[in-house]
DNA sequence: ACATATACTGTTTTTAAATACAGTGTTTAT
DNA sequence: ATAAACACTGTATTTAAAAACAGTATATGT
C-alpha cells in the first residue's frame, strides 16, 4: 500500500470510527461534516486517493459505499495463521496463511507476529503439541534457552536454542529426537522468530 | 434476545452475508431481492421485527442504516479471564473476572464461554501448565476423558473426568496428585464446564 | 373469538446521497 | 519548468433508498 497523506489517513481514522460508532460507513457528506470540509467533492477525490492507495474499495452508485481494505490493519484483521512453509519460501507468503486468527497482541509479549501450526511431537515435552499453535514474534535474534523458530537447510523447525561457549545447538524436546549441531563454517542458523506462547484448540 | 423465525433468522443470515462479502449493510430492496421478496415493507417489517427482539439496531433515515447487535460479551469486549475462584461463588462473578481477551470464538468449539488460570500443575502431563488460561465451554454434562471444570466442596477444580460401570473419577495429570473418587452419596459433583483449548501466554 | 404477530403485494412520496460540472490555489516529483 | 497530485469551494443534477400508505392472508396465543 502506498503511503498516505496526513489528510487522507484523517480521513481514513474517521472511516473506521464511524464504522466502530454505526457499524455502517458513512456517506461523503458526513465525513466532509466530520472533517469541516465544506464540499463533497474534497472527499471524493480523498476516496479516490485512498482506492488507488488500496486502503479502501468504493463501490459506485451505492449509498455509504466505502469498504476498508482488509490488509489496510493488522489489528482488525487478526494474526495471520501459517500452516506448513514450503522449503525456502518466506514464512509469511500469502500461499503459506491459512486465515487469519482474532487474537488480542497485548496478550503476548513481546509483540505477537503471526501464529505457526506445530508437526509433529518433538517439542512435546516443553508442552507444545502436534497441532498447537505457536505464537511467534518475529526477530533475527535470539537468546539461550529460548524457543526459537529457524530454519536450517531451507526447512522451518521449531526447536530451543542452546548457546555454550563454542557451541550453538537446536535441542529438542522429546528423546526420541536428536540435537542439531550448528557449527558456523558448514551450516548456516537463520532465526526467523521466537516462541511466545502457545494457543491449542482442540483438548485431548 | 428472543427468538427469530425461521424467515427472520434468513434476513439476519441475509444482512451477515452481505456485510461480509461488501463491508457495508444492504439496503431494503436488496434483501428484498435476495430473498425473492417482491416488496420492500415485507423487509421493513422483518427489520423492525428484528430490532424489536435485539437482534439488529436501526438509525431512522440512513441509507444502509442497519447494525448487527454486538453479542454484548463476546466481541465488545472479549472473553472474560477468570483467576481465582472464591469458594463457593460462581465462577463468573465481577470480583473474579481478571480483564477480558478479544479472541475469536470460532477458534475454538464449541464455543468459547471463558478462560480460567490454571494454578499448578496437577495437569502438567496433558501439557497443561501453570499459569496457562484454560478455554472453558460452559456447560453441566461432560463425557468420559474431557478436561472439566468442577465444583468439589466449594472450591473449583479442573481434572479429567473418568467414568466407568460404577465408578467416577476426576483424575489429575500428574503422579505426584492423587485422583478424587465420586460417590453419589457422599460427594457432590457439579460440573462447571469442559476445558476446549489452552493459550500459554510465556513460554520456558 | 379476538387481538396480535407473521409474512407478504403494490404504489407513491420524500429524502438521502452519489455524481457531474466548473472552478482556485498549493505542494511535490521529474 | 512544468505536469501531476493534493486540497479544497460551490452549485446543479440524478439516482438510490427510506418511508408512508393501503391492502391481503395465515398463524398463534389468550
Amino acid at each position: 500500500m502506498d503511503k498516505l497523506t496526513t489528510r487522507q489517513q484523517q480521513v481514513l481514522d474517521h472511516i473506521r470510527k464511524y464504522l466502530h460508532d454505526f457499524g455502517f460507513p458513512p456517506t461523503i457528506a458526513e465525513l466532509a461534516h466530520a472533517l469541516g470540509i465544506r464540499s463533497a467533492n474534497a472527499i471524493r477525490d480523498h476516496l479516490r486517493a485512498l482506492e488507488r492507495k488500496g486502503a479502501i474499495e468504493l463501490t459506485a452508485g451505492a449509498s455509504r459505499g466505502i469498504r476498508l481494505q482488509p490488509k489496510a490493519d493488522d489489528i482488525t484483521n487478526g494474526l495471520p495463521l501459517i500452516g506448513q512453509v514450503a522449503a525456502g519460501a518466506p514464512i509469511l507468503a500469502t500461499e503459506h496463511i491459512e486465515g487469519y486468527q482474532q487474537i488480542e497482541p497485548s496478550l503476548f509479549k513481546p509483540q505477537a507476529d503471526y501464529l505457526l501450526r506445530i508437526h509433529g511431537m518433538s517439542m512435546s515435552k516443553a508442552s507444545i503439541l502436534d497441532g498447537d499453535l505457536l505464537v511467534v514474534h518475529k526477530t533475527s535474534v535470539a537468546q539461550h534457552g529460548q524457543i526459537v523458530v529457524t530454519r536450517i537447510d531451507q526447512q522451518v523447525i521449531v526447536r530451543r536454542l542452546e548457546r555454550r561457549q563454542n557451541l550453538t545447538q537446536l535441542l529438542p524436546e522429546n528423546d526420541d529426537f536428536s540435537a542439531i549441531d550448528i557449527d558456523w563454517c558448514d551450516t548456516e542458523l537463520i532465526i526467523e522468530g521466537v516462541g511466545i506462547g502457545v494457543i491449542r484448540n482442540k483438548l485431548i
